[in-house]
DNA sequence: TCTGGGGTCCTGACCCTG
DNA sequence: TCTGCAGGGTCAGGACCC
């Protein structure tokens, strides 16, 4: 293993007879979010500083190292960070503006290779294959481009060299700062993973350490006595296959060897769209439900149309008061992105559910997605399939009016030029001030001292 | 102290068809 | 005509990722 602080020069990396160069990087933003607030407002600086829903029902988003040192991390509950740690800084989260800077990150990532794979706003993989010729050997990439994102951006990251992404992302990893009892320390910043000392990386870590181990995997595994990956590596696959399932405990085999062929990918396709909502309180009857679904179904839309997509198949999403979760979905025969189908079958969904237990949580989503001219127009065939569409949501669609598509398109032009706000649906008229969800409201939970809707601070307009 | 939002992938049950 | 089987599609749920 290769850091900064170890002296060891990196190992060239295009030696003709290697078995496989380390070009793959994995850069990593260190609490992005949090930094982000930080840069923005530098009174923060050297504080406590928690993103995140303030409401009961909210999450922590990100924080700096001085909360981690209180115990406080991603993905915790507000109310515990905030036991945790009750002199932090509570920030609502503003999307918006990470995905801006998120823009900025990437656009220098990919002034050092095409081949960037986003992995959320903050993280990346690159596969430098073709850079080193005219940049150099990995490692020195590595430290050019940390460099670099500090002082255009004033931000920190982490970056892994390794042959695999695998590796890579386990060597950001170690790269890290950390925080303890006596506060952050600094991590070393950029760290390579070198063929020859692969195993001897991999196998002392836990196991919860390889991608695609959960909690409930990780208590399967420990139940058979594995918690590191030299014990995972020591179990047949045959084993692992009957413990896990097949394409898992396959996966898992390969992973525990070091063995990961998954190539750096640049051009991946949304497989689904969707959004979902917790609410501040839970809700117990269809009226106020139909009001979300007429506006996750318009934001699922808006979204497909922006990207030029329909969808074939719609889902909704419902969490009741006790945290079971159930999902109601239909395939249409044509792909949509019309929003008065899609909200035609997710209220219809809806209908069938009994929600007198509470709803706390409710989310539509579009998935089998099909690029391309309207597969609406092509569809000529009358199936039983077809039937069973309108017998869906015949009582909440008025079909064979072209006029319609009209008035979508026009709608659709309308929030284009003015703003999201410009227009919304008569079903939203009147409900405490809903409007049509965007992407990044309430992204962690309700915000506190709100009663049911959007709290996340808006963009600038 | 209750546990977000936006995704992907896998599995199993069930139904239909040849 | 009935039965068994295989394959494909749909649906629901679970697990995992950031």
């Amino acid at each position: 293993m290769t850091g900064p602080g170890s002296g060891a020069p990196g190992r060239p990396a295009e030696e003709p007879d290697a078995p496989q160069p380390c070009t793959v990087l994995h850069l990593d933003m260190d609490a992005f979010f949090a930094a982000v607030e930080v840069l923005d407002d530098p009174q923060l600086a050297g504080q406590p500083v928690v993103v995140g829903g303030s409401g009961n029902r909210g999450v922590v988003a990100s924080c700096t190292y001085e909360a981690r040192a209180f115990g406080v991390h991603s993905a915790m509950s507000s109310v515990e960070a905030r036991r945790r740690c009750p002199h932090a800084l509570f920030v609502s989260g503003r999307y918006w503006r990470y995905a801006e800077v998120s823009a900025q990150l990437h656009e220098i990532l990919r002034s050092y290779t095409p081949v960037v794979e986003p992995i959320g706003l903050d993280e990346a993989f690159l596969d430098v294959s073709g850079a080193v010729r005219l940049l150099g050997p990995p490692l020195h990439i590595a430290r050019r481009l940390r460099a670099q994102v500090r002082d255009e951006l004033s931000l920190d990251c982490s970056v892994g060299v390794a042959r695999t992404k695998l590796l890579a992302k386990l060597a950001s990893e170690a790269a890290k700062p950390t925080a303890g009892p006596a506060g952050p320390r600094p991590g070393a910043g950029v760290v390579m993973v070198e063929p020859a000392e692969e195993l001897a990386f991999l196998h002392p870590l836990p196991v919860r350490a390889l991608w695609g181990v959960g909690p409930a995997t990780a208590t399967r595994l420990a139940g058979v006595g594995v918690t590191t990956v030299a014990d995972l590596a020591a179990v047949p696959e045959d084993t692992l296959c009957r413990l896990v399932g097949t394409a898992h405990g396959r996966h898992l085999a390969r992973l525990a060897m070091g063995d990961d062929a998954r190539p750096v990918e640049s051009e991946r396709k949304a497989k689904s769209v969707g959004h979902e909502e917790t609410f501040a309180s839970d809700l117990h009857d269809h009226s106020a439900l139909h009001a979300h679904a007429v506006r996750m179904a318009d934001a699922v839309c808006e979204r497909l149309r922006e990207a030029g997509l329909r969808a074939r198949t719609v889902t909704v999403k419902i969490r009741f008061g006790d945290f079971s979760t159930i999902t109601r979905s239909h395939s249409l025969v044509t792909a949509t992105a019309s929003p008065r189908v899609v909200r035609a079958v997710s209220i219809a969904l809806l209908e069938g559910v009994d929600v007198g237990a509470g709803v706390r949580l409710f989310g539509v989503s579009a998935s089998a997605i099909d690029a391309g001219p309207s597969a609406e127009q092509l569809s000529f065939v009358v199936e039983d399939s077809e039937r069973s569409d309108r017998e869906l949501v015949q009582p909440q669609l008025r079909t064979g009016d072209p006029s319609w598509d009209e008035l979508e398109a026009a709608l659709a032009a309308v929030r284009a030029r003015y703003g999201q706000a410009a227009v919304a649906p008569a079903a939203l008229a009147g409900r405490l001030g809903l409007s049509v969800k965007r992407r990044g409201d309430t992204q962690w939970g309700p915000d506190a001292e709100v009663t049911g809707e959007s709290g996340s601070p808006a963009p600038p307009p």
